[in-house]
DNA sequence: TTTAAAATATGAGATATCTCACATTATTGT
DNA sequence: ACAATAATGTGAGATATCTCATATTTTAAA
C-alpha cells in the first residue's frame, strides 16, 4: 500500500467528493491510498483501526473455515465503504479483504474522528442505508443458496459476470464464491455444454443459448 | 393485533423505557401493540408503514421463494426492531414475519417522526450497530451453511436450542430453518441416535454425550 | 367428541455435491 | 528460456441431500 500525495492525491480528491457524505469537514482525516493488484487490504483476523471508502477498483471479501474451507463471501465494487463495521464495534476480529485489480481507496483515521463521525447524522444515516443493503443483500444470498442448486445460481452468476456473450471467469476462484467444490463447478458447466446453452472456446465459453440461460437464472429470481 | 390502552399501556411504557434511544420524545408517536401467537406482523411482499421495537415474545421471519420453497430465515427475539430497513428505503418489499409466541411490540409511526428519526444521530447510531450486527449474522449464518454439512448445524442448533438436555423442537419448522428437507432432517437425528449422542424419548431427544455433540457443533467455529 | 389438518415416521430410488488422485496446460518469476 | 506455481480437466467412488409415496400419530377446530 501506498499513500498518494501532491498531485495525485488532490487529483483523487477532486475527482470523487465526499464531503457531503459528512457534515464536518473530513477532509483534514483522509489520506489516499493505493493498493496493488493481489495485496490484502484487511488481514484476516486482524483488529483494524482504520476504515476505507474505496473509489476505484475492486476487492474480494474471504473467510477461512475452521475445516481448512476457504469462502469468497462477496465482491466488493467502488464506490462502497470497507472496514465500517470496526467502527461501530470495538475490537471485532475481521474477515480479510483482498483486491482483485488496483485499488484506491480513501482512508478515513477513526481514532482522529470517531466522535465527530458518530455524532455526525448525515453520515450515520448513509452508513445505515449501506449497512441495511448489506444485510438484505446477505439475506437474499444466503436463503437463495439454500433453495437452489449449482444449476439456477450458476446461470444468474454466468449472466451478471459475462461480457459480450463470454464467461470467462477464473473457476478457481468461483468455485468458492459459489460454495461448491471445483469438481462439482466442472460438471455443471459441462452439463450446460452437453444442453448447448455455452460453448467452450479458447478462452471462455460463449453464450449460445440465452434464452435457456435466462430461464434458469429467472427461477431464482 | 390489538392496541394496548390505558393501565396495560402504561405498564409496557414503564417496564420497557426506550427514551435513551432518541434524543427527542418518542412518546407521543408509540403505541403498545399485542399480537397473538401466529398472528403475521409483516406479511410477506406487503409495504409496511410502521416500524416495531419487540419488547416481548419471539417472531419468525420467513421468505417464499420462486419454486415454492420456504426459507425460516431467522428466529427474532426481543428486544429488537423489525420492519426498519423500511425507513431507510422506500417502499422496499418487505419478508414475512409471524408471531411464535404472544408478542408485545411499541410500534411507532413513522410517517409522523420520519424526518426528526433520520436526523437523530442517537438513533441512528443505534441502528447502525444493530444493522451492522444483523449483516454480520447473516454473513456467517451463510457461509457456515456453505462449509458444513447438516451434522454440524444441526449440533450446533441441538446445542442452542435444548432445555435441560432435551431438544424437543419442531422437525417441520427446523428442517425449515437448517434449510433441508425434513426427511433429511430425521435422517441425521436418527443418526445421532444410532451413535448414541441423543436418545429419542417420548417427548423429545435427550442429550447424552454432551462431549461428542460439542465436538460437532464446534467444527463450525 | 369427532373429524380434519398438521406433524411424525420410514422406505426406496434419484440427484447434487464431495473427495481424492492424477494428468495436462497456462502463467509467472528469475 | 526454464523451472516453479497456479489453473485446468477428468475419472471413480463416496456422501449429503432430495423427491415422492405412504402410514401413523398428534393436535386443533367444529
Amino acid at each position: 500500500m501506498q499513500i498518494l500525495t501532491g498531485e495525485a492525491r488532490q487529483y483523487y480528491i477532486k475527482k470523487y467528493p465526499i464531503d457531503d457524505f459528512f457534515s464536518f469537514d473530513i477532509y483534514p482525516y483522509l489520506e489516499v491510498c493505493q493498493f496493488d493488484k493481489g495485496e490484502w487490504i484487511f488481514q484476516e483476523g486482524s483488529y483494524p483501526d482504520t476504515m476505507y471508502y474505496m473509489i476505484e477498483g475492486k476487492t474480494k471479501l474471504y473467510m477461512t473455515h475452521k475445516n481448512g474451507k476457504v469462502s469468497l463471501i462477496e465482491y466488493l465494487e467502488a464506490p462502497r465503504f470497507m472496514g465500517e463495521i470496526e467502527l461501530l464495534n470495538e475490537a471485532r476480529y475481521t474477515k480479510g479483504i483482498q483486491t482483485v485489480t488496483t485499488t484506491i481507496c480513501l482512508s478515513i483515521a477513526t481514532q482522529a474522528c470517531k466522535e465527530k463521525l458518530l455524532a455526525d447524522a448525515l453520515f450515520l444515516r448513509r452508513l445505515c442505508v449501506f449497512l441495511g443493503e448489506k444485510a438484505t443483500t446477505m439475506t437474499s444470498k444466503y436463503t437463495q443458496n439454500q433453495a437452489y442448486p449449482l444449476e439456477n445460481r450458476l446461470a444468474a452468476f454466468i449472466q451478471l459476470s459475462s461480457d459480450q456473450g463470454i464467461y470467462k471467469e477464473k473457476h478457481t476462484e468461483i468455485c468458492e464464491y459459489l460454495g461448491v467444490s471445483y469438481r462439482h463447478l466442472l460438471y455443471v458447466l459441462a452439463q450446460f455444454c452437453e444442453e448447448k446453452i455455452l460453448e467452450k472456446q479458447k478462452h471462455g465459453y460463449h453464450i449460445i443459448d440465452e434464452r435457456r440461460l435466462n430461464q434458469l437464472a429467472q427461477e431464482i429470481q
